[in-house]
DNA sequence: GTCTATACTGTGATAGAC
DNA sequence: GTCTATCACAGTATAGAC
């Protein structure tokens, strides 16, 4: 039996694999070998656990945004972001997984559109710096498709599952490619 | 009022944005502007509606594997593929969507399970050529990078949506870049 | 082939005993 | 703070009139 602290981090993972529809409390109570009512005596409705599951994610986001406004357009700052980003992808990659792929099914949540707005600014910064659509193309790539890989790493791979150490360099090199390329 | 053949794309719309859980049948029967039971009287579950939005998909993903599979394992040879598999992103883009964001929350569904067992002969063509962790690294972003890309284009983007035609070649050069790049 | 009406199940949320 | 019991409602699916 779970103590009640653990209960935004059991629903995270449920969310982030079943989906946040398809996740009912009977199953995150389930998990946590709780009873329903107990669950929504510790967050007064399935919307606020999801916003208590993702806070800690939205909080990094918004860090790594606000330092790298800070930042000019080298590719010095764009390899600096990167760098945080990669830890903060590897750090949160189920919230992550959460906002790239259910962003719109739930575009009316209020810490979606928190986290929409934080990702909008990056997107921003990096069109502004390309001026290009391929710029964002390139963005949007890098973002979803790491998102997508942290959160399912293993499935289609038959040997065992991906480790994180193992990981960030190799993220860090194919996402460097995308978005921290030298001009061309 | 819609034609019952046009059921299955209508579907495909709801299903792809929202997510299949989130989407009632109530939902695409407004959107159709028949009752409910009317469609279920052409299919005869959500799940088999499902597939209907989901066949054609299925089966141009599997030409394309059928033909992958057959050929070498030279750089060309992966470029072929990839003009190929631009244009099948390209025109299935929402199907594609589901495979890539809701295969875990699906996965006993039967056309799902085909999906994925597709993708997989692809992840596994590309992992046994580069033999390396990074080059199925490199697949998975390319894949869900794309798919989420093209579902969710202009979602960040302040200007007109991007167009299929102007999305073609910066699409094919990016992900050259991450599947068929000339061997280090 | 489409509809209204309905059965049945599971949902999020609440009340109240302990 | 946790539980059982219950509520009102929406979900899929079916029955039967037309």
């Amino acid at each position: 039996m779970a103590t009640p602290d653990e209960l935004p981090r059991i629903a995270l993972e449920q969310f982030s694999s079943a989906g946040y529809a398809a996740t009912s409390l009977q199953n995150i109570a389930d998990a946590a070998g709780v009873s329903k009512a107990s669950v929504l005596y510790h967050f007064a409705s399935k919307e606020q656990l999801l916003g208590a599951a993702l806070a800690r994610t939205v909080d990094a986001l918004e860090a790594i945004v606000a330092s790298f406004e800070g930042l000019d357009t080298s590719l010095s700052a764009r390899r600096a972001f990167l760098a945080e980003f990669v830890d903060f992808l590897l750090e949160h990659r189920l919230g992550v997984h959460i906002f790239v792929n259910q962003a719109d099914a739930l575009e009316d949540v209020a810490i979606i559109e928190r986290a929409n707005a934080l990702v909008a600014r990056i997107a921003g910064h990096f069109e502004r710096q390309g001026g290009s659509m391929e710029e964002q193309v390139r963005f949007g790539i890098a973002l979803a498709g790491a998102a997508y890989l942290l959160a399912a790493a293993g499935r289609f791979r038959q040997g065992p599952a991906l480790d994180p150490d193992e990981l960030r360099p190799v993220l860090t090199r194919i996402l460097g490619e995308l978005i921290a390329r030298p001009a061309r």
